[in-house]
DNA sequence: GACATGAGTGTTAACGCTCACACTGGAACC
DNA sequence: GGTTCCAGTGTGAGCGTTAACACTCATGTC
């Protein structure tokens, strides 16, 4: 059994098959395959039987041809490897699903103007509705802004002033609760490990800090900078761990913490005891670091959710919005802080 | 200028449209675009020109239509926010790009038979020419064993004897070496902090160590279990910084090591000096944990280029291979391990 | 010079679906 | 009892591409 019943060749069944097998018209098993009204129950039910019966599978880009809708979305990612990123993708793969799309990925390895241009080309090639850019660079972002499409584009990242819908977190508030966390503590001031220039990211966080310095009247130090990596932040430590007079360190992202920690801890310089550290991301393993990291906490899932809504609305016809949402990121207290020690 | 040449209406461009700018039929617009042989160098230029001047793209869909081919493969991937996914799902993203396909993703939340089964059947839906699953529990393994889809499909994870075409690392044989190399150290035993039971590569590796110990004449220590976080591992260790003769553990993974290593830390045992601890995957982040951690390196990336190597290699033809490609793993030394100590 | 050859190009027919419209027949209306 | 209406269904024409084949000339062959 099963090769019997209607002379099945090799050949995938197409509407036409089920129509003959249930003795009605192709555009009856259409209406039934896409829940068009008029149609009565019983012949629903045939409909139903005869594609049951052949297994019977839409062909997908006969639909997309025809109605012009390729039920993809596609996602420009940059280091995909990284938890933000990943977390993103995650967040905007689900939301995707559930909103009935498809998502085609595309994960870049240099984030200048050229190859997120390439990247939406190729997505856009391809069929796809809308496309949401993890754009956390500069360049990126700025490429981003004049890109050429006729595709509905939403930025998730950072940065402000961008024609392109942007959902970002707030980086800037969360390094000003961060600094001013220190400073209520007692510390004269907070150095800071910054992430790479080019990065908005860095730069908000950046300014936050600056910002909070400057407002409480605090000396602003010279600003160390890495790269994200935990390698980075280890040898931006190896270099702090030589002032005398830092007490306190507020780092761009949680990997660069724990490397700062291990530097430290080389060096002799117990945490919290003679330095304060607070790392940024809340990265699920920064409450297992020596000592657990006091940290801002970013929620990327939400993020990518957020990022695949405003697009999903764009799609559905509503004026292109240019909306900024903004999510508020949280401070997470661990050990890594205290009041400033003796010395 | 952009807006005169042919009158240019709102809708893009198609194939005719080329062809009548160039003076020529859509066929040989058709053979350009394809490569085919017998177009007059001169006509080809024209249409060239034709194509550039109208910003002309081809219409996937049409084109997978005819053609039977979407260009497009599908992941199923597991917990992708984890390192290892994350790095195998760039990896295959990349090695798909260079093969000229698109990557569709679906992420899915658990990995039972069924979620499995429908992920593939999605995909398929779409249209995708072959799939790759990223499968590390047994669960998910049969899963995939019994799919039943017309599509090529790959697993990559861990596991041996399975039907599909498979890509993995050599839990065992990194497991191996890394209680062997605790045990020359002259531990009298190595105790081990295994993954999930119903993760394949938990049990690979389970299975190494235990096989290690064992041909040693060591006695084998009751197995701790965690989930892969690192949150998991401190509680463990909790558990395991209250056992009197611990010299040496083993870690599944480096998240949960990173748990261990802080609740040896807060039981005020030291590491290496009263326990030595060895990890595994080398995540970047390792080599920064207090203190830097001894583990098992698998690569992530090659792992997922692998995969898709194998699914590629299908897709061309190649008999159903039923291979099982299997990468060495490579232990990298670091301080977290030392001989036995006092005691 | 008739004839095969093949490079270069055009014509036509799919591919499998949805959309627009046409058709049927029974219920409702006066 | 004819007309209107509409639920329920079928027909035909695309969507934009590639595949198969047909055609037209130059070129070479004997």
């Amino acid at each position: 059994m099963g090769t019997d019943g209607t002379e099945t060749e090799q050949r995938q069944p197409v509407m036409a098959d089920v129509a003959k097998l249930a003795g009605v018209s192709h555009q009856t098993v259409s209406r039934v395959l896409n829940g068009a009204p008029h149609v009565r129950p019983d012949t629903r039910e045939r409909v139903l039987a005869a594609i049951r019966e052949l297994d019977y599978r839409p062909n997908s880009a006969a639909r997309a041809l025809v109605t012009r809708r390729s039920q993809t979305l596609g996602v420009v990612s940059f280091d995909s490897t990284l938890y933000g990123p990943a977390a993103m993708l995650e967040g905007i793969e689900q939301a995707a699903r559930s909103a009935g799309y498809f998502v085609s990925v595309t994960s870049l390895r240099s984030l200048d103007g050229r190859s997120v241009q390439e990247a939406v080309d190729r997505l856009r090639d391809q069929g796809v509705e809308g496309v949401v850019v993890i754009a956390p660079q500069t360049s990126a972002v700025s490429a981003v802004a004049r890109i050429s499409t006729s595709v509905p584009l939403v930025a998730v990242g950072s940065g402000d002033q961008i024609q392109v819908p942007m959902v970002s977190v707030g980086n800037r508030s969360g390094a000003e609760a961060a600094t001013r966390h220190l400073l209520d503590l007692g510390h004269r001031t907070v150095h800071h490990l910054a992430g790479p220039a080019n990065w908005l990211e860095s730069q908000d966080r950046e300014e936050g800090w600056r910002g909070t310095l400057e407002t409480a009247g605090a000396t602003v130090p010279r600003v160390e900078r890495g790269d994200w990596s935990a390698r980075s932040g280890y040898q931006a430590g190896l270099r702090i761990a030589e002032l005398r007079d830092v007490t306190a360190v507020f780092c761009a992202n949680d990997h660069m913490a724990l490397g700062l920690l291990r530097a430290l801890h080389e060096a002799g310089r117990s945490v919290p005891g003679d330095i304060s550290v607070v790392g940024f991301d809340d990265i699920p393993e920064a409450a297992y670091f020596s000592p657990p990291l006091t940290t801002v906490r970013q929620d990327f899932g939400e993020l990518g959710r957020r990022a695949l809504e405003l697009l999903v609305g764009e799609l559905g016809g509503a004026a292109r919005s240019r909306t900024h949402v903004q999510i508020a990121p949280e401070m997470v207290l661990r050990r890594s802080v205290g009041p400033v020690g003796r010395r």
